[in-house]
DNA sequence: TTTATTTCTTCACAAATGTGAATGCATAGC
DNA sequence: GCTATGCATTCACATTTGTGAAGAAATAAA
């Protein structure tokens, strides 16, 4: 089966028919580490869900410094938004992206467009439903995001990091976690430094 | 007619029904300067629309220090996120809030509660529809604020400030401001300065 | 108006984080 | 096994931001 449609049966009961009719409008891409998936300015059409591999999404300010926004994989570690290559802001009101996203080991995607989602939606309570709960949890994620880095430290981002997703850490390189958290990467080094010694 | 309800109409027709429907279920209340209206720890229950006043809400962490997260009054210069006191994340997900809602300035609200929201949405798709477009731009908010925080210096995140919303230093003491930015009330001053001077 | 209270600014100094360069380490390719 | 490359760490120093105290300015109370 469709690993996207085995990713929805968790969540919801779903009907051969529909299964069926799920299945034949996803569509399966590949891409190599290095490629672009969703470029700066252009506008995310799609909800991509990673199969496996590894990317992330990054923003890039007017001094060219790059900022990462998510990490993605997909193994027993993944959390709801590990899984899904796409820019929520971009998708829901058709804006160009600020973000980019790339591959930085090879990935396999399935990609549900925004017009299919808005028929499955019309047409399945379930679906909806399942949406709004997805739409929840991005909100929850990005309101986390924006908590941390308002009330802690970098120390104590770090820490967070540690404590909630430390598996992080063996996955990417770790630039792309100093990046991730906002810092540089001498500072991650000093910090893991401090953290080992106390 | 009701402040929320005349607010409603600028972005959909309501037939005079469904405005007096929708009369019958709000709920007006008053609460004075200091008074708490969602306190930390329960659960965010209703949309509370500001009709007018002032009022923020904060983060308290371990150390007892406050955050600002979002700041609410109702005039020309509202944006959407002005007008609502609400923690998006507990009302969604009916979990204890975070946040503490304050009266700065005395204020009049109107309730709309969670079911009486979910049963309107029910039976009509124009409120649907603006509902989904109302959490479309409070993720954008909580979104934008997230990449600022993450993408911007202290100083940069002021002249952001300065430059799409300026109205606020006048409406709010600075050490509102400077909590909002995520920066000491002090280091608000020295970077004013630092404008005034450049 | 005068006084009391709160807020804003300024300053000196401390702490956290950024930066550029040097070094060491691991890995991939040869 | 050797070498080239990229990444992680360390260091010294620069910059940004925080902190506590003091005074100035604004606001509220008397």
């Amino acid at each position: 089966m469709n690993p996207f449609v085995t990713f929805l049966k968790q969540y919801i009961d779903l009907t051969s028919m529909e299964i069926e009719s799920i299945e034949n409008t996803l569509e399966k891409k590949s891409f190599k580490a290095g490629e672009i998936v969703l470029k700066e300015k252009s506008i995310c059409k799609h909800i991509t869900f990673l199969v496996y591999g590894k990317a992330r999404s990054y923003f890039i300010n007017h001094e060219g410094q790059e900022f990462t926004w998510s990490l993605h994989f997909n193994d027993k570690d993944s959390k709801f938004e590990n899984y899904f290559l796409l820019d929520y802001n971009s998708f829901l009101s058709k804006s160009p992206t600020h973000l980019t996203i790339e591959v930085i080991e090879d990935i396999e995607v399935i990609m549900l467009s925004y017009e299919n989602l808005q028929n499955f939606m019309a047409t399945s309570l379930k679906i909806a439903t399942l949406n709004n709960r997805m739409s929840e949890i991005a909100y929850q994620n990005v309101h986390n995001r924006a908590f941390s880095l308002l009330t802690l430290t970098a120390k104590e981002r770090y820490l967070q990091l540690l404590k909630e997703e430390p598996y992080l850490l063996n996955k990417f390189k770790h630039y792309l976690i100093a990046s991730y958290l906002g810092i540089a990467p001498q500072s991650l080094s000093r910090l893991r430094n401090e953290i080992v010694k106390s």
